[in-house]
RNA sequence: CGGGGUGUAGCGCAGCCUGGUUAGCGCACCUGUUUUGGGAACAGGUGGCCGGAGGUUCGAAUCCUCUCACCCCGACCA
């Protein structure tokens, strides 16, 4: 490809409304434009990335034993309503209505459209397990898009079902399918890790998430320093706090704290360390009231008290209804001296704590010496809070908690028989009875990992493609197009390497050579052939790395097989 | 949805507070000449419904009302 024939306007300066690095540089490279909010058009060579990165994802999908099939975007309510999902979803689903006013919804995920077609053609336990994907465009009406391709509205999916007819070649495909995504992205260069995740709205026993490493990362990752637990913030698991029997606790009295709402008021008001408060939240479960108890220097983590309270709907109350619950204005709420019953949890941590201080349900006043257990008894005690760094790890007995970011670019889950119940998928099976499916499903985020290789390889100059990614391997730079003789020499090498089979770029503009260094580094080819004065007076031609700016001197007959060897590696 | 902010040439911005010739600057783009190993120089040019609608006024990019879009923080999320 000639550059003075494609379609590729780089921009000089960062564009206002990009906030990271990735998104930044896409633009800047000239590979993405916005169209709306969360919404992108990809440039030929920002296309090209896409490609490379779906023939990989085909590749290891198709190694594992899946089958590709093309599933429509618009899809009809009545399946979403079967599952019950359009009800769940919410207004993340874009729903829309034809010209007979029938209502369809542009897919978010495609599990009702997969079982649908797998109930439908699939009749026998022998023709189980079954593996199907598809890369499709999906939408999902963020609330708040952003950071580019890694969180827009509009975006490429591979996603990948499995059916079958017990538990076993679940878990042997589950396996498979892990094995096929940590070839897919190593095959990138990235560096991730599995961990475990939450399964959140699309329901299922176990979920694991692959994360690309990165410091802008949305996704808080808790591991372990010894052993190798990691999970997602919102699924890592904490382990119970040792319990103080609270034998020496005098009996709870009340005090003064005036204008201390707010737990740092009353830890400087007291001088006691959060560690010894317990923070008291009201919560409307389904609409119903719940009391919430943490460990003044923890945090609710909303995700696991859904779990436990088994509930959809989940809100902090407003201020009115914390008023009505506890008697007091917020700030002062607390599990001691309740004037309604209302069902409290509490986190394991708190019925750990010995002689604490919370809210007394009362303005300006607290309690201490509260004794968990003695003074209240909750009505469900669970891990219902955020780990912290430090916190003792869950699977092990020496290792205690780090905390790193990543990128979620894939997300592998056992789905069970979730959607194959609810819209009655079923089978024969070797006993001639009827069964529901039992599921798999299996995402990738096409454009959101492109994002995070960028996110994890640039410089201050640009991108610095991964071979497996690159749009061209090699950038031929002509430095003189006023010189004919250079023009010649480069038109032939560019003949010769585009004949070798050598994916090539020729930047032939009749720029200045800083021009052409700089987008070639802006867009980040990862090996750069410099035609200049060298080539004319000695005969020898430079090939520069993108990664490491080192610089090697070949003469025209080794040329192809140096690159070949670089592209190799 | 709550809070904050921005819409002026393809991009980045000034002008608005305090209304008044033909709306300006840098980059990009076009023409010519000179340049060509790190985002060139000179000269000349193209390009604007000042986001949209309504209002106030002799007169509106500027003041007022409404509206749309986008961005940031928060809640939400494979």
């Amino acid at each position: 490809m000639r550059f003075s024939q494609l379609l590729c306007p780089t921009v000089r300066e960062t564009p206002n409304d990009a906030e990271v690095i990735s998104h930044q540089l896409m633009i800047r490279a000239g590979m993405i434009r916005k169209v709306a909010a969360g919404i992108y058009s990809f440039l030929p060579l920002g296309y090209r990335i896409i490609q490379k990165f779906e023939a990989i994802v085909r590749e290891e999908m198709n190694r594992a034993g899946a089958q590709e099939v093309f599933l429509p975007a618009v899809v009809p309510a009545e399946l979403w309503e079967e599952s019950g999902r359009w009800q769940l979803y919410g207004k993340e689903l874009l729903r829309l209505r034809d010209r007979h006013n029938k209502e369809f919804c542009i897919g978010p995920t495609h599990e009702e459209v997969i079982t649908d077609l797998v109930r439908q053609t699939v009749r026998s336990y022998r023709q189980l397990p079954l593996s199907l994907y598809q890369i499709q465009t999906k939408f999902r009406d963020e609330i708040r898009p952003r950071f580019g391709l890694m969180r827009g509205r509009e975006f490429g999916m591979k996603d990948a079902y499995s059916f079958h007819a017990n538990w076993e070649s679940l878990d042997a495909t589950y396996a498979a399918m892990s094995r096929a995504y940590e070839a897919i992205f190593k095959r990138c260069g990235l560096d991730f890790r599995i961990v475990e995740a939450d399964s959140g709205a699309i329901g299922g026993d176990s979920s694991a998430e692959f994360m690309v490493m990165a410091a802008t990362g949305e996704d808080a990752i808790i591991h372990c320093n010894t052993c190798s637990y990691a999970a997602n913030l919102e699924a890592a698991k904490v382990r119970p706090s040792p319990v103080d029997s609270g034998d020496k606790t005098p009996a709870y009295a009340s005090i003064l704290t005036p204008n201390a709402g707010k737990i740092e008021d009353v830890t400087a008001f007291l001088g006691r360390p959060a560690e010894h408060f317990i923070k008291t939240l009201v919560y409307m479960a389904n609409e119903v009231p719940v009391l919430v108890l943490v460990r003044g220097d923890h945090t609710v983590n909303e995700i696991k008290l859904r779990h436990v309270l088994d509930c959809q709907e989940l809100s902090l109350a407003e201020d009115e209804t914390v008023k009505s619950v506890t008697g007091a204005p917020v700030g002062f709420a607390g599990p001691v001296a309740l004037p309604a019953a209302v069902r409290i949890v509490a986190d394991a941590a708190v019925m750990g704590l010995a002689d604490a201080v919370s809210g007394a349900n009362q303005k300006d006043t607290h309690l201490t010496h509260i004794q968990p257990g003695r003074d209240f008894v909750p009505e469900i005690v669970a891990d219902i809070r955020d780990a912290i760094v430090g916190d003792a790890c869950y699977h092990c007995d020496s290792g205690t908690y780090q905390i790193l970011r990543g990128i979620e670019v894939g997300h592998i889950f056992k789905l069970g028989e979730k959607y194959s119940q609810a819209l009655n998928a079923v089978f024969l099976n070797a006993e001639g009875k009827e069964q529901t499916f039992i599921m798999g499903c299996y995402g990738v985020g096409i454009g959101r990992t492109v994002a995070a290789a960028i996110e994890q390889n640039h410089d201050a100059d640009g991108i610095i493609w991964p071979m497996a990614l690159a749009p061209y391997h090699v950038d031929v730079i002509v430095l003189n197009t006023k010189d004919a003789d250079l023009v010649a020499i480069s038109d032939r090498i560019y003949q010769t390497l585009t004949e070798n089979r050598i994916e090539v770029i020729y930047d032939d503009r009749a720029e200045s050579a800083g021009i052409k260094f700089k987008d070639a580094e802006l867009i980040g080819f990862p090996i750069q052939v410099i035609i200049g004065k060298k080539v004319k007076e000695e005969g020898l031609f430079e090939i520069k790395l993108r990664a490491t700016k080192e610089v090697r001197l070949v003469v025209e007959a080794d040329l192809v097989s140096a690159l070949q060897d670089l592209i190799r590696n």
